[in-house]
RNA sequence: GGGCGUUUAGCUCAGUGGUAGAGCACUUCAUUUACACUGAAGGGGUCACAGGUUCAAAUCCUGUAGCGCCCACCA
């Protein structure tokens, strides 16, 4: 390429692909082998489907931070990956399986339906792919690593058992949150409430009346609780029994005084119903009450509903409410009450709450650190998982940028129960442990011997997401990768997988290292469309990144996405930024284009005797630019960095000393030092701005004599 | 119910103690001589409101209001 190819206007589509073809072909992402360690983890994409704008920002922060640190030398380590995602992926080809063939997964085997879920990873992984290629993510794709690769599975065989011995998981028997459509539990985080109108029902229940939104639970309640202050139960005993006329006759009910009840709620008296309510349930423990099931793992009713056994809850509620009319039970019926309904977020159902045998990471168990880095927390000592979580981000040894999010963290951690890791799907991890009768084997692989069985059940894809920062490294071999590149140098991801994602490999990394992950998380904001509603599928107000890069180019688009946002602050895409953003490269394409039809070829420097005012201004603007873009690169201020280097280019270089230029070129003693100027000026910018247009920057910089790719090249100082 | 955030120019947002900023939009001029995906000049904000601290507050503190998010077992 000449400068007869810098054809105007600057046309990123033309150019971009080329330049990708170049760093390709170099392997100029690899890490170099010298200098301090720097890895950072492109959080796993989920294989349900395309990147979208967060991942664009994601990529563009994340990629400005490691072109950055590789230019300044360090020995930079940038992993690609993708998730299997475990509920989202299988429920999304449920979905259109339902939709193409009107078939469930029961229509097939195991081995047949697992089949296709993987050939739906297998196409979506191939277009992230392309898609992080596309959008300049330096990436070692050496590296690249799928959360059910075999080399991943292998580290999540290993760490579960592990832990196993560690006695931090363990099984239990509790209330799960069941969803009848996909057949299998959630976690706690993966629920989303939903508002709904819905009738609220006052009930006789002998002397009481009892309100509920659910009458179709209630077949089971022989327990009436209230409040032990309530002055208004006061003759009735804790323990009492009484005779009730119910849906299907009499039952025999007991008083239970318990101070969960809101007095102020209803009529301060309430049944209770242990099986298939939180609330009922933790009631239930605290008296060790009985917990009979009434609803069937398909959401149908159990021989305890007695005529109406067999009904799906979703039919039967209406029948139940006449029946308990006729019998004269309905005391009245609010029909404006707002009800709050659990639905499994990841593409299932509505949620109904089971009492189930399952998997659990164990956050208040002591466990025994064999092996500690972690500052305050000796090796030997005893502490709960709890316990570690709070300490490393409270110590500062993991620092969380924007820093309020810390307090969310704690927040989160003071309220967190343990992780229920078993889900009853056949995409993820199928669970190490063995069974043979009463005997139980937890190992990284099966037992020898006959009769043994494997557990069922699959691992919640989080637990396999938690490993990342060192199963992309090979753990648990002490490979060299590991020794080098553990802890990570930062994460960076969304704030709203703080929880999912980061909580829990501060955990995992604890627990089996006794190291830290990274010692800084950076979290950004979610991108929403422009009327700031959040992007989603259903709403159809999705914006494809490819889309708006073949309008404006990747460059536009990194830089638009990092200029003016900042850490942790959601931002309302804006097409017109990354219009302006698009000027932007125009520009700097223009000056490239001056800059090199006047200074063809190198010159070299001439003494400052024959330096004009304006030579002195641009290179003391240059030196305070290139601090500032340092600094706050530094200090993780993308918006500054960007604002910084946007405005020396256009507004110092282009405005005023080009057109200083102009005229100094025509003055002989002058001319030499200003073409010497013009050079060294726009080649610091290339430099400067290379990690936030890559693109652009790397194909200019050889017209410009630079010998090395830019990617490989070193960060201006002065 | 608990927690967290936010309110700055028409729009989208930076800015955290020292004379109010950017991008887009707008007005006037320049008409192609690196760039019209341009240049020069300009208009536009009592920084939500009320108190307080300070020589000095958009910035720190207290309170109020609107908006938003997260967590939570009101049946």
């Amino acid at each position: 390429m000449d400068i007869s190819d810098l054809l105007k206007p600057y046309d990123p589509t033309l150019n971009e692909p080329k330049i990708l073809e170049r760093w390709q072909k170099d392997g100029a992402f690899k890490p170099r082998g010298k200098g301090k360690p720097f890895a950072v983890v492109f959080p796993p994409a989920n294989v349900t489907g395309v990147l979208h704008l967060g991942h664009a920002l994601t990529i563009a922060i994340q990629d400005i931070i490691i072109r950055f640190r590789r230019m300044q030398g360090y020995d930079t380590l940038y992993i690609p990956g993708t998730d299997h995602a475990a509920i989202a992926t299988q429920a999304k080809v449920e979905a259109e399986l339902y939709k193409k063939e009107k078939k469930t997964r029961r229509d097939f085997s195991r081995e047949d339906f697992l089949k296709m879920v993987e050939d739906y990873a297998a196409n979506s992984q191939s277009a992230i792919l392309s898609q992080l290629r596309t959008l300049g993510a330096s990436c070692d794709w050496d590296h690249l690593a799928y959360t059910l690769d075999d080399k991943r599975s292998f580290t999540v065989r290993t760490a579960f058992s592990r832990l196993y011995k560690m006695g931090l998981i363990y099984r239990g028997t509790r209330l799960v949150n069941w969803d009848p459509k996909l057949q299998t539990n959630v976690s706690d985080e993966e629920i989303e409430w939903r508002e709904e109108v819905t009738p609220f029902y006052y009930l006789r229940y002998g002397p009481f009346v009892i309100a509920t939104a659910r009458p179709e639970t209630k077949f089971g309640d022989k327990y009436v609780v209230m409040h032990p202050k309530d002055e208004r139960y006061a003759k009735y005993k804790h323990g009492q029994k009484i005779e009730v006329e119910w849906i299907n006759g009499p039952i025999t009910a007991t008083i239970i005084k318990d101070d969960a009840v809101d007095m102020e709620f209803g009529t301060g008296v309430m049944t209770i119903t242990p099986a298939h309510d939180a609330a009922d349930y933790a009631i239930a423990e605290r008296h060790s009450l009985d917990k009979d099931s009434v609803i069937d793992l398909q959401g149908k009713l159990l021989p305890i509903a007695g005529e109406f056994a067999g009904q799906h809850i979703s039919k039967a509620r209406q029948l139940i409410v006449a029946k308990l009319e006729s019998k004269g039970l309905v005391e009245k019926i609010d029909e404006k009450y707002i009800h709050r309904v659990a639905v499994n977020s990841r593409g299932g159902g509505v949620i109904e709450p089971q009492i189930r045998e399952q998997w659990f990471v164990g956050v208040n168990r002591p466990f025994t650190l064999e092996h500690s880095e972690i500052r305050g927390l000796e090796a030997g000592s005893k502490i709960t998982l709890k316990q570690l979580l709070r300490h490393t981000v409270e110590s500062g040894q993991v620092k969380i940028i924007p820093e309020h999010f810390a307090k969310t963290y704690f927040h989160w951690i003071d309220n967190l129960e343990d992780w229920c890791i078993s889900r009853q799907i056949i995409f993820g991890h199928r669970i190490p442990v063995w069974y043979r009768d009463q005997e139980v084997y937890c190992e990284i692989s099966a037992p020898s011997g006959d009769g043994w069985t494997q557990d069922p059940d699959t691992l919640d894809t989080w637990f396999s997401s938690a490993l990342w920062t060192f199963s992309t490294l090979g753990w648990p071999e002490e490979t060299p990768d590991f020794k080098k590149y553990h802890p990570n140098a930062l994460l960076e991801t969304g704030y709203d997988i703080l929880f999912f994602w980061v909580a829990r490999m501060i955990l995992m990394s604890g627990a089996l290292l006794g190291q830290l992950p990274f010692p800084v998380v950076y979290l950004h904001g979610i991108v929403r469309d422009p009327e700031r509603q959040k992007m989603s599928k259903s709403k159809g107000n999705v914006i494809d990144p490819l889309d708006i890069i073949k309008k404006y180019g990747t460059d536009a688009l990194r830089f638009a996405l990092i200029y003016g946002n900042s850490a942790g602050t959601d931002m309302a895409f804006d097409e017109a930024r990354v219009r302006g953003m698009k000027n932007f490269a125009n520009k700097i394409w223009n000056i490239a284009r001056f800059v090199l039809t006047n200074a063809p070829d190198e010159v070299s420097q001439k003494q400052s005797a024959s330096e004009t005012e304006a030579d002195k201004a641009i290179l003391a603007s240059l030196e305070t630019t290139i601090k500032l873009v340092t600094q706050n690169l530094e200090d993780f201020r993308f918006n500054e960095a960007a604002q910084g280097i946007y405005d020396f280019i256009w507004h110092e270089l282009a405005d005023k000393y080009l057109e200083a230029s102009k005229n100094q070129l025509k003055d002989p003693s002058q001319a030499e030092n200003t073409r010497y100027l013009l050079r060294y000026c726009l080649k610091a910018c290339l430099r400067l701005l290379h990690p936030f247009m890559p693109f652009i920057t790397e194909s200019l910089a050889p017209l410009l004599g630079e010998k090395n790719l830019l990617v490989e090249s070193a960060w201006p100082e002065k």
